[in-house]
DNA sequence: CAGTGGATGCTCT
DNA sequence: GAGCATCCACTGT
């Protein structure tokens, strides 16, 4: 990585990061973050699975305005709201929207690339397929706690690396899958839960894509 | 393989 | 005191 002389570095907390204007509403960075690889401290991967959540969601923690819990998912975009899920699990998600506008979007499930013996001490697990599917274990492999809650992205510990940058140069995947989040009782029928197609490191299987008319019948899903 | 329920702690009413 | 943006072990087919 080069810095070039005519680009200034970026303060700490910039609303532009790995390709994605975080500013923008949640529902459309939860999209373009499908394929970005996450790292914390060296550790993570490529994310397959997100979901929006927005200011006028009712399923969103932010729908009745701020408080001390909710607090840095009203402050900058580009940066980190950590929060405790049902008393066991730290869950990270990604600041949208200028501050002010409680927004964010769940990064729910990465394919594990950088760092794998450390997930599985953390994990206490073999199986690569299990790191990181799912937004509690993903905080538990990437070693995610309050103390991260508030943390500029793009600064260390953090780093986003899109699907542009870096070595391979990929073009970014095609059009992520959608589908209803999980895990919610408002809002069930919004379609704001993306994933990478074909991935083997979701959290759950989204519904099958309409089948064509005479197409074969497959085999009933093995999956999950 | 599907369904159920326990663990566990914090936030908000 | 209820309700979670969850995970896992355990049950029964």
């Amino acid at each position: 990585m080069s810095r070039s002389a005519g680009v200034p570095a970026r303060p700490p907390g910039a609303a532009v990061l790995a390709g994605i204007d975080f500013a923008l509403p949640s529902e459309q960075v939860a999209r373009r973050l499908i394929g970005v690889t996450l790292l914390v401290d060296g550790v993570g991967g490529r994310i397959v699975e997100t979901e929006a959540y927005d200011h006028d969601d009712p399923a969103s923690h932010t729908f009745g305005g701020p408080t001390p819990r909710n607090a840095s998912m009203f402050g900058e975009p580009g940066h980190a709201y950590v929060y405790r899920s049902y008393g066991i699990h730290w869950c990270l998600n990604c600041v949208c929207r200028p501050a002010g506008h409680g927004a964010g979007v769940l990064i729910r499930a990465l394919e594990p690339t950088h760092g794998l013996d450390r997930m599985r001490a953390r994990r206490g697990l073999d199986d690569a397929r299990l790191l990181c599917a799912g937004p509690g274990r993903l905080g538990q492999a990437l070693g995610i706690d309050r103390g991260f809650d508030g943390l500029a992205l793009d600064a260390p510990p953090f780093r986003l690396v899109g699907p542009g940058e870096g070595a391979g140069a990929q073009d970014a995947p095609a059009e992520p899958l959608a589908g209803p989040r999980i895990g919610i009782s408002k809002a069930v029928d919004l379609p704001w839960r993306f994933g990478l197609a074909g991935s083997r490191f979701l959290s759950r299987p989204f519904r099958a894509p309409p089948v064509a008319a005479g197409a074969v019948p497959g085999r009933k899903a093995s999956a999950r």
